[in-house]
DNA sequence: CCTTTTATACTCCTTATGAGTACATTGAAG
DNA sequence: CTTCAATGTACTCATAAGGAGTATAAAAGG
């Protein structure tokens, strides 16, 4: 086979929120990603991952977007050099997850495979040990020290909820991912995949409205920031979250009213995609001169 | 053939600032962006690109980050179904263009190719064709009209130069593409590819300090903002720019003083990799709740 | 000496954001 | 029926960041 020819997949990183988690959706067993191959019928890959992924999963697919191509050597010990496999990863947002489709597809929560990264409540246990036999594996190298307090939010640096994927290397390098003790393996390089994934997300959902893809039709203010939260791994300020989403009027009152919720019954709101346009919130950060 | 192998080689869109002008590698006479098999020797693919380019163009690389992968059946009418070419596009920033590699590489002006992306002095005359064209595309809907305002800044919507791509896909959609009058054409869809870099090095420039790779070692205040002016095709505004850059900390005096030029001297500065854990300046856009 | 060009330091005002307080409604416990 | 827990909603206050413009300093060149 002449160079140039590769093995070519699709692999898809597809989430959903449900009862305040960010799922995933998984086969075997909760130890795998959804992949294929790379099928030739369709025009372009987007179209055709998002037709497998609506018949797998019963719902449409709300959001897609490309996350990265993975074919480093290392992925796959076994294969011979020509024969290198090439994954391109999609990240998708879906509503819902549903009862079953074709493949029968599993969720599961993402902290299951990163449990370190849930700070929405207490740290787990896992942290103290993730950070104590980083520690000792770093023994002290100052440069190490330095990574490993900017990582994991240590000695004064604040916890920054984007670096999935660099925490997830620093400890695969340290070795802490070998056994099972730390957060649920899975089948080849998929959880570093499914932790591109989480970083892309969280990311976005700080200049995107993306989260309205895993909200349903209607929604209370605190289910939206319950989403958030779930995506985040963070707990947010309630007032200050209120008035940042008005702030940026991305959504509207339906007039409706949520019930059957203890507490004090709130406003339902939906999200008004016709502002969409002006989505690109952020814009500048650049001290531009308008004259 | 078995279903699931492909053709697949890397592209790369190298970018370097002479001259307060953002330049790309170009070969073929300034029509194609260099690009070459997908080589297995190395472990990963990053690795060996950075080796090419560097026998290539003489420079090392300093920043080198995955693009994008394309694999629409339209890229290449031609190919049949089963071998469908995919390209897996990098961005690469080198400090400085060099006399003459390998392969003899040819740096040009990406505003050759997209001259409507430049906004730092008057408008080329380019931008009225355009829209005129568009307009005339658009023949009335309000949906169509609602994008060319909100993508060429008209009506009261601000010009976001951070939508190189979405611009050019809507001048593709329109046909004004087709010929040779607006911005010079590449081969295949390698401006796709070169907008898309462009794009991603214009967003990049507001959250991560990755103009310094393309900085030589010691600069002036208006030698960087020009070059953040070259890229973002904006004209800066001079006080909060310097206010912007010394707040962040991310430079510090050389102690030298610059020399040659006309007006009165400006101090030397370099940049402080020291900081770089730092970097990931804009943090949070959450409403986080700190307790 | 005066003009041009570049460098650098401020001021002023508005908006965004972190943090906390106060009060309103509901259902459920006692 | 009262109280409380849980949720919803409206504020205030202080600080930081950002847009815009002004003023002064230091060089080169006529």
């Amino acid at each position: 086979m002449p160079a140039g020819f590769a093995k070519a997949e699709l692999i898809a990183v597809l989430v959903a929120v449900t009862d305040n988690e960010p799922r995933v959706m998984t086969l075997r067993g909760g130890e795998a990603l959804p992949s294929g191959p790379f099928e030739s019928k369709h025009r372009s890959l987007q179209s055709g991952l998002r037709d497998w992924i609506e018949s797998q999963t019963g719902h449409p697919v709300g959001y897609l977007e490309q996350l990265y191509t993975f074919a480093d050597k290392d992925r796959d010990p076994d294969a011979p050099a020509d024969k290198r496999r090439i994954s391109i990863g999609y990240l998708g947002l879906v509503r819902e997850q549903s009862a079953a489709g074709a493949g029968r597809p599993a969720w599961h929560s993402w902290y299951e495979y990163f449990p370190w990264e849930d700070r929405r409540d207490a740290y787990s246990a896992e942290v103290t040990t993730i950070t104590e036999r980083l520690d000792s594996w770093a023994s002290g190298d100052p440069h190490y020290r330095q990574r490993i307090d900017f990582l994991f939010g240590l000695n004064g640096k604040a916890w920054n909820e984007d670096l999935v994927l660099q925490r997830y290397e620093l400890m695969y390098e340290a070795g802490l991912l070998d056994g099972a003790e730390l957060g649920r393996p899975m089948a080849g390089d998929h959880r570093r995949i499914l932790a591109t994934g989480i970083t892309r997300l969280r990311a976005k959902i700080k200049y995107s409205p993306v989260v309205f893809e895993l909200m349903p039709e209607s929604f209370t203010f605190l289910q939206l920031q319950r989403t958030v939260e779930a995506l985040s791994g963070l707990r947010l300020h309630k007032p200050n979250f209120r008035r940042q989403i008005d702030h940026q009027e991305l959504i509207e009152e339906t007039g409706e009213m949520s019930s059957g919720t203890s507490g004090r019954p709130a406003k339902l709101f939906r999200y008004r995609p016709a502002i969409l346009e002006a989505q690109t919130l952020s814009g500048t950060r650049l001290p531009v001169s308008r004259h």
